[in-house]
DNA sequence: TTCATTTTATACCTTTCGGTACATATTTAT
DNA sequence: ATAAATATGTACCGAAAGGTATAAAATGAA
């Protein structure tokens, strides 16, 4: 058999992700309440009906896109990093990832977590803790991954993972805003270069 | 003479500097878009034609509450940093006066430059640029400081004044986000104390 | 006193907002 | 076939949005 266990009614002509990919494209651009649900169905291709069914309101869908945002575009940065064996690579590319994601000619500029949904968690409780969760979540993921690097050997001893980790956030959180509010790509890369060298000097060469 | 010339017609009832600080609150907590007319009138204790004569519009008016923002809440932390002489008081007293901003029991929570205007900058033309400058002042005004604190002798000849600029102000921005999100004043406060201690042995041994 | 000028207050405007009723279409189960 | 179940499309709802018309009130100038 190939399709094991169908539904019962009529089928969904959209697809989940899809749909929310979509959706993500206006939250991330015009913010939360900047959205509105034409803005919203026209760019997702459902309607008002389909979009309720399926996500029950406009809050509960911007946190589905909050969750699709995170392991779609949030997690980039962490996975280029873990991909690394030496501190000072890891950061560099842990920062090129972030510069990709909110400076990227393609989609919005800045971060959907960072320069948007922040705002909004100002008002509401559920966005307030997703996000909460999810910084400490990436503190936490990084942290442990210099960690491992210390033990390794490869940091050196007298380094400070939560520091790092912590400093590496700031950085990227910056790099978001300033990119929303227009600096050019080379010049938010300028500042990732200027980081990484500093980083490398403090953490690699003095320890 | 006490009034020297007073205008023609009927006189202002309210102080311009004193409704921008009641909106400020409006917008500061609830966001551009999520302020509505009705709460930013009731909470400045105007009316809507008054908003109107006086500030021309709401993105006039939330353009207004900027500039007073960064008069009154934005300026804190330069201001602390440049009335000290060493290196790390600057930064810890920097850092201090963020946190004093950002997670006040009083105010809304959060800056409302770096996690709520930055939000509004992705649509807004004027938004951007304003914020822009403010940035790249600021910028400027903390460079300046350590430059003049290298020529001092009180900060390391090998440090550079841009970079501690920028992490400075990546550490304020994340600062801000995290305590929108609900970080309590304590977790910023030990955050704040693990950057000061890296950047002073970074800076001030080292050297 | 009277007029020109500006601010205030009420009431209202049009548009857009988030959300839904309802009828139709498409599927599985019987 | 027919019924039950789910999705779609149109058209609509009341409420709230940003903004304004208009008349009364309060001032300086003539």
């Amino acid at each position: 058999m190939k399709k094991s266990t169908r539904p019962r009614g009529r089928p969904r002509r959209f697809d989940r992700d899809e749909v929310l990919d979509r959706a993500m494209t206006v939250f991330w651009s015009r913010g939360y309440n900047g959205a509105s649900l034409d803005e919203l169905t026209e760019a997702m291709r459902i309607n008002r009906p389909s979009l309720y069914a399926a996500f029950g309101s406009k809050l509960e869908l911007f946190l589905a896109v909050i969750d699709r945002y995170a392991v779609t575009f949030g997690c980039q940065p962490v996975a280029a990093l873990q991909k690394e064996t030496e501190p000072e690579a890891a950061v560099s590319a842990f920062l090129e990832a972030s510069i990709r994601c909110v400076a990227s000619p393609a989609g919005p500029k800045g971060c959907l977590l960072s320069t948007v949904a922040v705002e909004d968690a100002g008002e509401d409780e559920q966005i307030r803790e997703k996000l909460s969760e999810i910084f400490a979540k990436t503190d936490q993921i990084i942290i442990d991954f210099f960690k491992s690097l210390k033990q390794d050997g490869s940091l050196s001893s007298g380094s400070d993972p939560q520091l790092i980790a912590h400093m590496l956030l700031a950085v990227t959180h910056s790099l978001a805003a300033r990119a929303r509010v227009g600096e050019s790509r080379e010049k938010l890369e300028i500042m990732a270069k200027e980081f990484v060298s500093g980083f490398f000097r403090f953490h690699c060469q003095s320890g």
